[in-house]
DNA sequence: TTAATAACTAAACAATCGGTTAGTTATTGG
DNA sequence: CCAATAACTAACCGATTGTTTAGTTATTAA
């Protein structure tokens, strides 16, 4: 009938995932997708449609990722003891080949919005936000003796902790970062 | 001799602040800066050289800014204690009219580095980590029993929660920010 | 009053932004 | 083998990026 592809979506878009999480949203420009990427303009634009197309499917690639790492704590019955493992866990899968750790993907994006950004994205990373959050809050309800109120503090806490893990990445090194999350657990 | 300048540039400066306070550097073009400092190019150019120049000068004018509130970390004999003052010091003073918590100016254009940024915005805005660091350690050593080591670590780990308060105040709101510092203080 | 000086306006600069499109190349079913 | 179809290349789009510059206006010392 036509032509094939020469490229598999999946792959493109994991190697554009590598620009996004590094670089944020704006700072990754179509130029460096082009080449990170390995296809052109055409390409990306038929495939994804937009920029913000090629986001929005990373951060679902992104997610999927993720799922083995949060699977894991959503199957550990260790409580908080398991949300500690989840955050050291996040670190290896946060980190790049030279372990420049990238912080969250979408942890990062998120940091770049204010009020007037776009609304779909905003949403997407809201969501991801709250879904994260509710593993937390799973998890910490295993605990015993925490309130409803306390568990919703204690989760928004960890949820907070990984924006700084995150954001944290780009100035302190790994070393650091892992006596931040034994800091973090160290009152429970 | 001369035509007068129109303008005060301190005053100028702090006009632009609020900008990359809220959008970051990246975000934040020319051509908003002409129309929240309410000149033109010319003249932000004639005055400070460059986009670069410019936030520079307004990272300078947010230390001036800060030392109000660090002054009185500094003073403050209270130890950590008084570290927990400053986060929620630091809190009121990083809302902006309509109580947008708009973080601090510095951990936000931090999270947009990478290995490629700008050297010279890089450095200034880690020694500017570290001052804050600095102050951190002074305090926590006022506190009873604390190893040198682990004077570095809590210091650190306030940094951190400095970075996650930061990031995270683009997802959460005022109370559950105030619930955050809260919980950073609750072990100690 | 006038010549010198500096701050102003506004248009333009090359480069890059995200996005499109015309024309070519490869694949496949009939 | 050939027409149909889709993926490719590459030039191009208008808009915006940070920055510069030519021309005008205001100030002041002489």
């Amino acid at each position: 009938m036509a032509r094939k592809k020469e490229y598999i979506e999946s792959e493109v878009i994991d190697k554009a995932m590598e620009l996004f999480w590094k670089n944020g949203y704006e700072t990754t420009s179509m130029q460096m997708l082009e080449k990170q990427m390995g296809i052109n303009k055409f390409s990306i634009y038929s495939s994804f449609g937009s920029k913000k197309g090629v986001f929005l499917e990373c951060v679902k690639s992104y997610r999927k990722k993720l799922l083995a790492i949060t699977d894991k704590l959503k199957d550990s019955k260790n409580g908080i003891e398991g949300i500690k493992q989840y955050f050291y866990d996040f670190l290896e899968f946060a980190k790049d080949n030279n372990d420049f750790i990238k912080g969250c993907l979408v942890t990062n994006a998120a940091n770049e919005l204010n009020e007037d950004s776009d609304p779909i994205i905003k949403n997407q990373l809201s969501n991801f936000t709250k879904e994260i959050r509710g593993l937390f809050e799973s998890n910490v309800r295993q605990e015993a003796g925490f309130s409803e109120v306390q568990i919703q503090e204690q989760s928004d806490y960890f949820i907070v902790s990984m924006f700084g893990l995150s954001s944290a990445s780009r100035v302190f090194n790994k070393p650091q970062l892992h006596i931040f999350i034994e800091n973090i657990f160290s009152n429970t």
